[in-house]
DNA sequence: TACGGTTTGTCAAAGGTTTGCACAGACCGG
DNA sequence: CCGGTCTGTGCAAACCTTTGACAAACCGTA
């Protein structure tokens, strides 16, 4: 049913070209070389036998492999597979392929992964939050990696800058008269989790308001749902998210509570993965993942030299951290406070 | 900053150990096939070396990879996650890579990308409700497949076998005095579609109650949105929808309208992702996809043999297709249809 | 004609593994 | 003591490609 006949190989082309194996290998390889006479000979011959190099004998002889690893806590993320997809249309075209892995955040599979990958990919997309930096480093010492959301002291990293948009919609809930606002956090010892609650924090000081921090989540619907209760008790009016999902549950537990959004609670979330299914719309702030996984993906791609670091240019990019600046998205979740007796 | 030094190869290992290449080859491969203290003194000096067989050297003389594909319309779609999830922890400990595509649909990038793919892995875990019959026959010449959520005579394929639970969705709606049932169908051309509209409508006829086939849609949120204004001006109690996306489109397109539901339409969505999202919690089928991966990757891990298909024993499961049983989900988007003049 | 320089193509080694075949030694019955 | 089987190991070819070294051919020029 299934004739899957053995492909052409350069050998076949060479004799059906009545040239030499190398001299076909340098038409695809080292193009220039050769005379445009006789590449296009080779070339049309290539074709007609369907000939397509044979990825794994040029890994093993050059020591690099076209595929890039694509490793994160869970893929099931909306900011994860847009990041996917984004990768993954610029990949095309280099016939890089991407593998995919899911680790649940635990360091032991993490490791697993990106020794696995190591082999047979010239470097790997590494999200992981709550991973030790010094853990990091170690994985960098094993295959090439590119950070995501995270920022590790002499590897590269991409990530989703939020500063200013948080700053921007937290001055806006103040300015539509919030005083006292929460912040819903999201997995301790997330990275983004600090840097998100360190710039509210920051600017709540400089607008002199009052700036609740929630208990600690685990960065679930579930925990979203259940952190209403301590929003209602602590009468706070304005709650800024972690993220999309926490800010999704949130909204839900108040509802069961009775109490709607943003009439009686404002609720803005983080990464706009959520826009269309929640109601009402989150105000929200991009996450930027499709760039983001185009920016990462661009790096490893550039850095074409072979898989270990021996040259003494080790890409063009090379250490740096490059941020991508988010924006505010408005949409129907916040409201001026309900006007109290206060 | 990033040492990566070149990693020990079956030569290093036997020279420290004292034995031939093939000997320590042997250990690996084929066990059994050498004495236990040669054995056990060849693991340790590979343990202390750190010695990992290398991948590309290892396939390029096999002529099979380790690596599955996976080839999907659309990733961020949870049911695909899911079961991308459940294959990878499958694939875990087989040191199996998981590539990922998503191809929009598009029949050249499907094509494209199992080419691709076929050169680096053992097989391709194909799902493209819309492709042609005769396309997937063609592709599965290049590279060995098991087709996600469809049949094709000849082709091994697992799919979710929703039929039984979604007649007793309907009957349980007719039971609470529903009518007049819609049907919103996902997209025109893909297989489940056709499989669950048929079977509702057959159930419908048996039943003798009236069954309406809502114009068709592209299965996205923004149709469900507005296929709401078609459920109204039709008079409809109770809708079907092909999948829980569209069912929390309809949902969001009810509400817009002033409408409630359950309590003036009552909804059914399929797939169970979205399960706590989306407000009233939807009565739903379970898509099963993690059982789905789970059973499509062993199929392919299970076909041991080389890449051709040359071998009279194609793999135990062959060419069968199976289905898995799903189940209703009941939660809180049916009610009985609000008492009429009817 | 001889000669340096350039272009075009060939040769052969290398990359790490698997595996058919050969071989050495042990053991055993005759 | 000999021929046989069995077990454990080594040799070398093969998988397909890339690439440095080199040969051949050609050009213009001295």
């Amino acid at each position: 049913m299934t004739p899957r006949t053995k492909p052409a190989t350069l050998k076949d082309v060479a004799e059906a070209a009545g040239v030499s194996i190398s001299t076909v290998s340098r038409v695809f390889s080292s193009p220039g070389r050769i005379s445009p006479e006789t590449s296009d000979r080779v070339r049309e011959v290539a074709r007609r036998l369907r000939f397509t190099p044979n990825v794994m004998a040029r890994s093993l002889i050059t020591g690099t492999s076209p595929n890039i690893g694509l490793v994160v806590p869970d893929i099931s993320n909306p900011y994860m597979t847009t990041l996917l997809k984004a990768a993954q249309k610029v990949s095309r075209g280099h016939q890089t392929g991407i593998f995919v892995a899911d680790t649940d955040d635990d360091a032991d599979i993490e490791r697993e992964v990106c020794e696995q990958f190591a082999q047979q990919s010239r470097g790997v997309i590494l999200c992981a939050p709550r991973m030790t930096a010094s853990h990091i480093r170690e994985l960098s010492g094993i295959v090439p990696l590119v950070l995501v959301n995270r920022i590790v002291e002499g590897i590269p990293s991409v990530y989703t800058d939020s500063r200013s948009a948080l700053r921007e919609l937290l001055d806006e809930l103040v300015e539509q008269g919030h005083r006292r606002v929460g912040y819903l956090p999201g997995p301790a010892g997330s990275w983004s989790n600090k840097q998100r609650a360190r710039t509210v924090a920051d600017r709540a000081r400089a607008l002199d308001i009052e700036l609740v921090r929630l208990d600690p989540t685990d960065g679930t619907h579930a925990d979203g749902v259940l952190a209403a209760e301590q929003v209602l008790a602590l009468g706070i009016t304005a709650v800024m998210a972690f993220d999309d999902v926490l800010a999704a549950g949130l909204v839900e537990g108040l509802r069961r509570r009775g109490k709607s959004v943003p009439e009686d609670v404002s609720v803005t979330g983080h990464d706009d993965i959520l826009s269309e299914l929640v109601h009402p719309g989150l105000t929200t702030v991009t996450g930027q993942s499709a760039r983001v996984g185009q920016l990462a993906i661009l790096r490893l791609l550039d850095s074409s030299g072979p898989v270990a670091g021996s040259g003494p240019e080790p890409g063009v990019l090379s250490d740096e951290s490059v941020g991508v600046k988010a924006t505010v998205v408005r949409r129907h979740s916040t409201a001026a406070p309900r006007t109290r007796s206060d």
